[in-house]
DNA sequence: CGTAGTTTTGATGTCAGTCAAAATGTGTGG
DNA sequence: CCACACATTTTGACTGACATCAAAACTACG
């Protein structure tokens, strides 16, 4: 089957709901999947783009997760975000046309690529497609706020807690459990994510177990307590369970 | 005149070209014109909107300067950005339509009001305003992710020094001088975007000060040596300049 | 001139970083 | 299948940068 002209990926996608097409009629999302060139799959820790490369497409998250990842002129990364299936990413190239961060696959991965000329083109066409365009843009904004909340004023216990219940809600919201998981970074992006060291990391995992809120073998993570752990996050009354022993 | 059928507001403002009306036709430009509302100055402290407020309109800066933050639970506030002349503010409503911030006046200031509504019409009607306005939203992003590298993994005087520049490099695109302006911001809300203590910011001014990188009266804030602040910032190589004293 | 708000300065404490090493896991070749 | 090397994660002891607590100095404004 010529995928040129008749390719039916985002109809028959089960992510079409957390992706671009949500809202859009079903001869709509037609449309939108001629502009989409599938890739071949990534391995792991292969790169989809670079920082600095020429961003002409964006890209969403087919199967697998990916890091993204600012490098200074030091060397020194700074990982800026996770990214799970249906979520888009290569946004931060609107402004200036190229890539301002890199990405790399963190597990076996693919993803779906969608040429921004293509899209903006679309979209002129389709109301719909434009003003869901617009509101991933305005998710990844307000998302980009909530690690500015988390980075800013947190304890090394409570970025934590507010990492493992990102990943709860959006592993629940992909229709997996979202009190058991695998995670698929490894605890130095995690530490780098956070803004803190692996060590703390580790240490910070270890007393959340200790405490029973959650359990940690290696990737494998369960949440036991999950208003515990939100406690943590946003600590309205003292936590006695939590404090130091 | 009426505002409503004749509005050349756009047209004559001298911040068109830092703003939405960037690459457009002066046709194009009359026409966003149109939908633009000139709402009444804002007095200092007086907020623009409020978190969880119904978010049907975007605003962008005419005068003065403005503070957006975020409050949790418990009542804590976490400074998200400043806003100058010529930004666009609310753009985190876009995707659910409510404000997840609020936005107070730093300062005597003025907004331009733009529907969302129109202003997505207007869209489909000019390829440029949509291009536009996806730009602006890459802004947004890419200037989060700084925001993000920032408070990461930066040492306070790293903070303080990028602080400074990012007012500095926004000061000279507006046509203002880029090493001598006033602060409209107080130390606390310099400290709590930065994730410091008041304290803390205090210090480092001083230090900064002290080894004749900056001068500092209050508000007032001259910046003496642009190199020896942007080494601060990425310290490739060690600084012997500004270690302890 | 007095009061309230902001900023600076000083003394002390603590959380997370750093350094170091052990434990655990993963892969490869014999 | 085991032995060895290498990567990742955990644990422990110590240190230091920034927070906290407290008070003084400076501004502004009636």
């Amino acid at each position: 089957m010529d995928s040129k002209t008749t390719n039916n990926t985002c109809s028959v996608c089960r992510l079409a709901d957390l992706c671009l097409p949500y809202g859009l009629h079903a001869t709509e999302v037609q449309q939108l999947a001629t502009i989409v060139k599938n890739k071949r799959p990534l391995r792991v820790d292969e790169f989809l783009y670079s920082q600095g490369d020429e961003g002409l497409s964006l890209f969403a998250v087919k199967s697998g997760s990916f890091r993204s990842f600012i490098t200074n002129s030091d060397g020194l990364e700074q990982t800026i975000g996770f990214y799970l299936p249906g979520e888009l990413m290569g946004l931060d190239s609107l402004q200036s046309g190229r890539f301002t961060c890199s990405i790399v696959a963190l597990e076996t991965g693919a993803v779906c690529e969608l040429p921004v000329a293509h899209l903006k083109e679309l979209c002129t066409e389709i109301p719909g497609l434009q003003t869901q365009l617009i509101r991933v843009l305005g998710k990844e904004i307000a998302s980009d706020h909530d690690k500015i909340l988390l980075l800013g004023h947190r304890s090394a216990k409570a970025r934590m807690a507010t990492f493992l219940l990102m990943l709860s809600i959006r592993y629940g919201a992909l229709g997996f459990s979202s009190t058991e998981f695998n995670l698929s970074m490894r605890r130095h992006d995690i530490a780098n994510f956070l803004g803190l060291t692996i060590e703390t990391v580790s240490r910070q995992l270890a007393d959340l177990s200790k405490h029973g809120i959650i359990s940690v073998q290696r990737r494998s993570v369960q949440i036991n307590n999950l208003d515990l752990l939100r406690s943590i996050v946003e600590p309205s009354q003292p936590l006695s369970a939590c404090s130091a022993d």
